[in-house]
DNA sequence: GCCGTTTTCGGCCCGACTGTTTTCAGTCG
């Protein structure tokens, strides 16, 4: 079986999750977080490199390399299922509770026995944890709200892992001999932020070996029901996959019908249901004589229906069909219209891959520009220092002669301190040509205070882009509250783009902030904020998240030509 | 467990906040 980095990436980090949880060395911990993110990162999947190989690798050392070769082997390695065995499964979920770590954790689990987070609800609500030494009243309420963030994601996945899972699946499907057509509906083709479960469309007149292939598949942990037109499995990973086939003729409606939403879906069968019609996923026929009038495209169905074709982004019931009637459905931005990324980071701070390699990889990609903005000092675990900061801008310079047809840019994401202001003084600030600036502390600010710290850092004349507004990290953390509507109006205001954060662990903004910030007439910024070269790729969710945000690449900056986005990072300055 | 022209041993991104304490451990970015 090949194992991806992404799974060996997992490995590490759970070793260093069970190394902290039982109290053994916590620098060993970090070492194997170190290596995990390294290998997450490598560009070159590691399974085909070998021990001396996976030493180049920095973090990675003999023993971690080690580790890696046997996994790749094996699918595990002895010193992660020596502490499996010594710790229980379920006690490593409770370091997903935020505001719960290891030292906590252990503490449950040694005066408590708790090895679950069922078991620790139970404890907090009979006062158990009262008892405990360091676990006052406000933990447990911590406690308790962090369990909630957690169970409000349960059972759904982001995006990048959903995606990754069903173009497995649409590759090994499609290619079984009969199989005419195979694609992803749901939830994942409108880029909801997570995804429940995965649905894969086929479309093929015996079902039969479809089905075999799926059920063969080697990710496949159980099926959880198998008929002649629909099978469901769980992968490893924990993922329930639906795959539906259905006669090619029905290929349109069924897509149609399986994209959703619901809402979407109901106010199209209204419309039908008026023009005397009746849609289902088997077409679109008269009511009254049952004949089929379409169901090969989607394109025709709606088409029939008397509207213009909805991009499945845009299917969510928010006034897509109106515009579909009307003839004003928005030609959205895509991923070949991004011209460029403006907010990534080096090994110079948190980065993996350095300088040289970033720009590479831009290049690679063809962007026509590309903005290196790595963070500012006052996020002091970065260590970055003026020094640094105008060694890394030479260097920039220098690079950008080597690259004919991408003009580098210099940046950094600087820190909103809780006032609204910024790591470094305006003569700093104007050598940069594009500043992000985003809120990495003080999370829990009233929404008054927060709102006049966004607006203040709106108001600054050397601020291009707000970084992650909400900074809401999916299942772990909630956006800040703000008075957004304010926030966009300053935005708007001073000509501050707001980004479209593409991490599948952030997306933010998301799509309903978006459709109110671009209806105070806020410009946005698509950027991946990488920290490897892979999360380049990440490109798509933050363009997918865009598209529920009904955006154009007149409303992307980084959609526009150097030279339009060089005059709006020039007004922006002016203030 | 990794790493190295101030080190092959002894460091290891550093500071702030929170909640618990009564001087600090744990968590986070």
């Amino acid at each position: 079986m090949a194992v991806s980095n992404d799974e060996v990436a997992a490995a590490l980090t759970e070793l260093a999750e069970l190394t902290s949880i039982s109290g053994g060395d916590a620098f060993k911990a970090r070492a194997y977080e170190k290596a995990a993110r390294a290998v997450a990162g490598h560009q070159v999947e590691v399974r085909t490199l070998d021990a001396a190989q996976l030493r180049q690798i920095p973090g990675v050392g003999k023993a971690i390399a080690d580790k890696i070769v046997e996994f790749c082997h094996s699918g595990t390695f002895p010193a992660l299922e020596m502490q499996r065995t010594a710790i229980p499964a379920g006690l490593r979920q409770l370091i997903d509770i935020p505001t719960l770590g290891p030292k906590k954790a252990l503490v449950l689990y040694q005066e408590l026995g708790i090895t679950s987070v069922d078991e620790l609800v139970d404890a907090v609500q009979a006062g158990r944890l009262d008892e405990l030494r360091g676990f006052g009243p406000k933990t447990a309420e911590n406690i308790m709200h962090g369990v909630e963030i957690l169970r409000h994601g349960a059972g759904r996945v982001h995006l990048d892992v959903a995606l990754s899972a069903a173009e497995q699946i649409v590759e090994v499907i499609g290619a079984v001999p009969g199989c005419t057509r195979c694609a992803y509906a749901g939830s994942l083709r409108r880029f909801r932020e997570t995804i429940g479960d995965v649905d894969v469309l086929a479309a093929a007149d015996d079902p039969k070996p479809l089905m075999r292939a799926l059920k063969a598949m080697p990710d496949v942990a159980d099926v959880i029901a198998s008929g002649p037109t629909k099978t469901s499995i769980r992968t490893t990973a924990g993922l329930q996959v639906d795959l539906r086939v259905v006669p090619p003729e029905s290929w349109g409606a069924a897509m149609q019908y399986f994209t959703g939403s619901k809402a979407h879906n109901v106010g199209v069968r209204t419309i039908a249901v008026r023009a005397g019609l009746k849609l289902s996923e088997y077409g679109l026929f008269d009511a009254g004589t049952d004949e089929l009038i379409a169901s090969r495209t989607e394109e025709e169905l709606y088409e029939r229906l008397g509207l213009q074709w909805v991009p499945p982004p845009m299917r969510e019931d928010r006034g897509e069909i109106a515009a579909a009637q009307e003839g004003t459905v928005p030609g959205l931005v895509t991923e070949s219209d991004i011209r460029g990324d403006l907010h990534t980071h080096t090994d110079l701070t948190d980065g993996i891959a350095s300088l040289p390699e970033m720009v590479q990889a831009a290049a690679e990609r063809g962007y026509a520009y590309f903005a290196i903005t790595d963070h500012a000092p006052n996020l002091y675990m970065q260590q970055m220092s003026t020094d640094k900061m105008l060694e890394q801008r030479q260097q920039v310079r220098e690079l950008n002669r080597a690259y004919k047809r991408l003009r580098l840019l210099h940046g950094t994401e600087l820190n909103i301190d809780p006032d609204g202001g910024v790591d470094w003084a305006d003569d700093i600030l104007a050598g940069f040509d594009v500043c992000v600036a985003s809120v990495h502390s003080h999370f829990n600010q009233p929404a008054d205070a927060m709102t006049r710290r966004l607006i203040k850092a709106c108001e600054n004349p050397y601020i291009h882009v707000i970084g992650h507004p909400s900074t809401r990290i999916l299942g772990r953390r909630g956006p800040v509250a703000a008075d957004w509507d304010a926030v966009f109006r300053a935005a708007a205001r001073t000509g501050t783009a707001f980004e479209i954060n593409a991490s599948p662990n952030r997306l933010d903004l998301n799509d309903e902030h978006i459709i109110a910030a671009r209806a105070a007439g806020v410009k946005f910024a698509v950027n991946t904020d990488a920290h490897a070269v892979p999360h380049l790729d990440n490109l798509r969710y933050g363009v997918g998240t865009a598209q529920r945000g009904w955006l154009t690449p007149d409303d992307v900056i980084n959609t526009w030509p150097l030279r339009r986005l060089q005059a709006f990072l020039r007004d922006v300055s002016r203030g």
